[in-house]
DNA sequence: GCCAACGTTGGC
DNA sequence: GCCAACGTTGGC
């Protein structure tokens, strides 16, 4: 199973708000490399949720529920839709994780734009720790 | 508010 | 097909 992990900026759409939901829609994904990670999704998939420009962490870990559809508004491009798994007890920060050498090579530091990216195991398995779950 | 990184657009 | 101009993301 591979895992993952989205960016969303709170104010726009955070966890609470997938929270309170429990199964919510991606959209707004505009970026083919980032399209291309969410059509390689599979149903049960873990995926981190980090809120961008506003707390810069890591806040809790979701679940694909739905693998990868047409977006209506725009058929380049594609939505899954995910579920609320569980809150870190910890959110691990953009400033751990840079902080941290096991961590140097992750995606989030090495293309820091992109907003779906892979995960490997051993970075998994490192930020649940930090995450206190 | 600034700017680096980088993706997209459009003229040629 | 190249590349300059431009737009966006996201950290600082």
């Amino acid at each position: 199973m591979a895992h993952w992990l989205m960016k969303s900026e709170p104010n726009v759409f955070g966890w609470e708000d997938l929270k309170q939901k429990g199964t919510a829609p991606w959209d707004d994904v505009r970026n083919y490399q980032a399209r291309n990670n969410m059509k390689a999704m599979k149903k049960g998939e873990q995926v981190f949720f980090y809120h961008s420009n506003i707390g810069k962490e890591i806040v809790g870990i979701m679940e694909v529920v739905k693998e990868h559809y047409p977006d209506p508004l725009d058929e380049r491009f594609v939505l899954v839709d995910m579920k609320c798994k569980k809150a870190f007890k910890t959110p691990v920060t953009l400033a751990d994780i840079k902080s941290d050498p096991r961590l140097e090579n992750i995606a989030l530091i090495r293309q820091s734009r992109l907003s779906v990216m892979p995960i490997t195991d051993e970075e998994w398995a490192i930020l649940c720790d930090m995450g206190g779950i």
